[in-house]
This record gives structure tokens, sequence and C-alpha cells, in this order.
DNA sequence: AGGCGCCAAATCGTATACAACCCAAGCCAA
DNA sequence: TTGGCTTGGGTTGTATACGATTTGGCGCCT
């Protein structure tokens, strides 16, 4: 076990780390992230953690509660269903551009990101191919060349892993591999228009497979409250 | 002249009191935003200050150099471009759900918010009518509740200010009042459609009132360049 | 026994201190 | 005169110190 990482590191690259945790799921909505904890890890002082954990709050990834501390955001159902109504109104529009502007290079990393989710997927790792599954969108927004729109995108999945973690209800991640390779064949194709219409189906899709009704007291809802701070360690490779 | 301010004040109603700064054009792009200078003026420390300044920088108003300091942004003309590209995407479909949605309350609102535009033109104070201008387009976000996509449209509207400030070309701001206006007929007549169709002619004729050519070598540009700090004072009224 | 209030430990918010760095003015040499 | 180098002032980056606030536990009163 790794038990002090004497080096420094910079807000941004705490940032990024603490950014990677939530979308693999090893830290979790609700989760209390201390300063001076998460300073002793990187290396730094609060000042510097605090200045990560701002910025992760201006991505509405963490809330910061004054006098209490910051946690792991737990989007609200209405939040949830505006995150996917935003991105069912951006993605397929980034999705048709990027089918007409994708030249060979982009589609060649648009596949390499399929295969190392499927790689991860097999290996059991199952944080890790969520968080390749939304760089695939991502990838997919930036390959559009449109960098604002793609920005918000970004946001929008980084907020869409936290609201998986809460409502997600099916178990079955295979629709996502389907849904992937169709609309590489689209985009690969220069089939704009395909690729906006499976974007949007993916997208609905996904919507569809939370559970977001009012009173859905599971074992998620609980540990929302009782807001554990389940710490997992688990070096990854590399 | 007022000297100094002994009252403090939070991060956040700094970053609101730089932000309106920017909005009614007292601050211009490129303009040096020194730690000390704005802690004085608020009565804060520095930490307080860079709190607020990270914050307009992750929405994109400011641009932070390390160990050089915070400025003003000036968005590129491809920044320019894809701002409005965004607006254009976005913006027609929250005038349509406004349209759909709006109560007579929210509606009142709307015309407040032109009456005071009005005024504000009327008095000559040009940077507070467009920033009121601004206001009516969030407004108009909001009403149509979809908060995230309404933040959105809030960042791009801020942004739009800056892109004003560097690359205006026509002086008349009278085609606003008349977009406006028409605006909120349709919005009031419970017309969708329409009000998306107003909405994106009229960020057409926006983008289309700006000089975006690549050599555009104007005063503008070079004031980018050399960027001095060109302080404005100008206490403004209140 | 249960509820209420006080106290202590922990954590956050802000100010301040010091180190690192950038920029500009001044100097020297070619 | 011009170019490069050095040095000083000023500004930012980070750490640390201290005050403020919350929280959980302990004891006391009912």
């Amino acid at each position: 076990m790794t038990e002090t990482r004497p080096v420094p590191a910079s807000a941004e690259q705490i940032a990024e780390g603490l950014s990677r945790a939530i979308h693999e799921h090893r830290l979790g909505p609700g989760a209390k992230l201390g300063e001076d904890e998460i300073g002793a890890v990187y290396g730094v002082s609060r000042t510097v953690v605090r200045a990560a954990l701002q910025a992760l709050s201006h991505q509405r990834l963490v809330t910061i509660r004054r006098h209490r501390g910051a946690f792991v955001a737990q989007p609200s159902i209405r939040e949830a269903s505006e995150v996917f109504e935003a991105r069912a109104l951006l993605e397929p529009r980034m999705a048709q551009a990027a089918a007409e502007r994708a030249d060979t290079a982009a589609i060649m990393r648009l596949r390499a990101h399929i295969a190392a989710e499927h790689t991860a997927l097999a290996a059991g790792m199952n944080g890790r191919s969520l968080y390749l599954s939304g760089k695939f969108h991502i990838e997919l927004a930036r390959i559009a060349d449109q960098r604002i729109v793609a920005g918000f995108v970004e946001e929008l999945i980084a907020r869409s892993s936290l609201i998986i973690a809460l409502y997600w209800r099916r178990q079955s991640a295979l629709c996502e591999r389907h849904a992937h390779h169709a609309l590489i064949e689209a985009v690969a194709a220069g089939q704009g228009e395909r690729a906006a219409e499976l974007m949007h189906s993916h997208l609905v899709d996904l919507h569809s497979a939370l559970d977001l009704r009012e009173q859905s007291y599971g074992p998620v809802r609980l540990r929302e409250i009782l807001s554990r701070s389940l710490e997992q360690d688990g070096e990854a490779s590399s």
C-alpha cells in the first residue's frame, strides 16, 4: 500500500484525480471530502485543495456547504431529468456535426475508446468502463469541433455519472456497446442525420434506464442520507 | 470619490460586482484585475478575492495566467463565433419552452425588464442597457424552467458581453428593442414556434452585427495586444 | 429513563507571512 | 545607439496561524 505521496500536486491535478474517482464510482454521492485528508494524500496544504474543490463545485460535481465541508454532489431527481434533457438537446447535434467532420484519425480514436471500454468491462472493472463510456461521448463532442458546446457536454456527462450512481436500475451495460458501435458506424459513413437519431435514442434509452420516481427509497437513498464516508483505496494500474 | 469600503464582502458578492462591471463595460477585455487592489476595494484579504477570481475564470469571464495575474478575458474570433452558434442552438428552444409555460407574472417580469432597458437607454447609460438586455435573455431562459440549460445560457450571455466589447460594429441598439418586443408578444400569446423563430433571427442578427473578420486590426485589436492596464474609473450612480 | 444544554474536538473560513516568480528600469559592453 | 544582462520592486503561489462554527458526547435536570 502506498502510504503517503510526498510529491506535491497542483490544484488541477487534484481536481482531475477526484473527478476520476467520482467518474469511476470509487467516490459515491454524498461522500465527505475533507480538506486536510485530501491535502495529506496529495502532499499540499489546504489552500490548494480548496481551489480544487471550488473548481469541482463550479462543475456541480461537488457541493460545498458553509462551515460543513465539501461532499460529492447528490443530484436531485429533477436535476437528473434536466441533465438528460439537456444532453438530448445538445448531443444529437454534436453527433451530426461529428459525422460530417470526422476524419480517419478521429474514427480510429473512437474505435480505440470502444476497445478500451470492452477490455475494462471484460476485466470486471465496471467503474472504469463507465468512465470510458463517458469519454466516448466527450470524444465525439470534441470531434464535432465546437469547443463550447463540447465543454457543456463534458459537464453534463460528469453529472450523469453521479446520476447513474444514484438512480441506475438495470445491470446490463450491453446496450451501451451496441449503441456506441452503431454510432461509430454512422459517423464513419458520414451519415449525420442517422448519427443524430442514434444518439437521441441512445440518450432516451439511458434516461429510461433510470429510476426517477419520487418515492424510490431504495438502499441508494439510504446511503445518501446516512452519508458514510465509504473510503475505497484500490490503486488502479498506473 | 468614495475612498474605501471598510465593510467586508463575500467571494460571491465580489464575483457579482466584477461580473456586473464587465457586463456594463466598465471593465474592458484585457483589463488587469490585481488581487490587492480588489481586496482593498472590498475590504477583504487576497484569499477571498482569489476565490472570486477563480469563480469568474471558471465562467470564462476572466483569464488567469500563472504568476501573472487575472485579466478580463478576450474571446478570440473563433470563440466568439462558437458562443453565438451555441446560443443559436440553445436559446430558440428556451424561447419556445418559455412561450409554452409563461404565466402572467412571468410576462410582467419580462415587460418590466424591457421598460428598465428603455429607461437606461434614454438616460444614456449604454452599459446598463446592455446589461439589462442580457438579463432579458436570462429571464426568458429561467421562465423556460430548465435550470441547467438556463445556466449555460447565462454563461454564454456573459461571454457575449465581452464579445460585443471587442467586436461590435453597429452603433444602433434599436434592433434590440424591436426584437425583444416581438419576442414578448409571441411569448405572451403562447406561440412557441414563432418565439423560437424570432429568437433565432434575433441571434443571427446579433452575430452578423459583429466584425469577426480575421484581419480586423482596428483599434480594438491593438488594445488587445498592447494590453495596457487601461483603468476606467467613472463611478456609476449608486 | 429520556430530554436538554453545555463543553470539547474537529473542521472550515479568513488573514497573514514568506517564497517564487515576472517585469521593467538601469547598466555595461559592443 | 543598441543589445543583453543584472537587479530591484511588485505581484502571485503556497503554507501556516488563528478565529468561527458545527457536531457529537457527556452530564444534569426533570
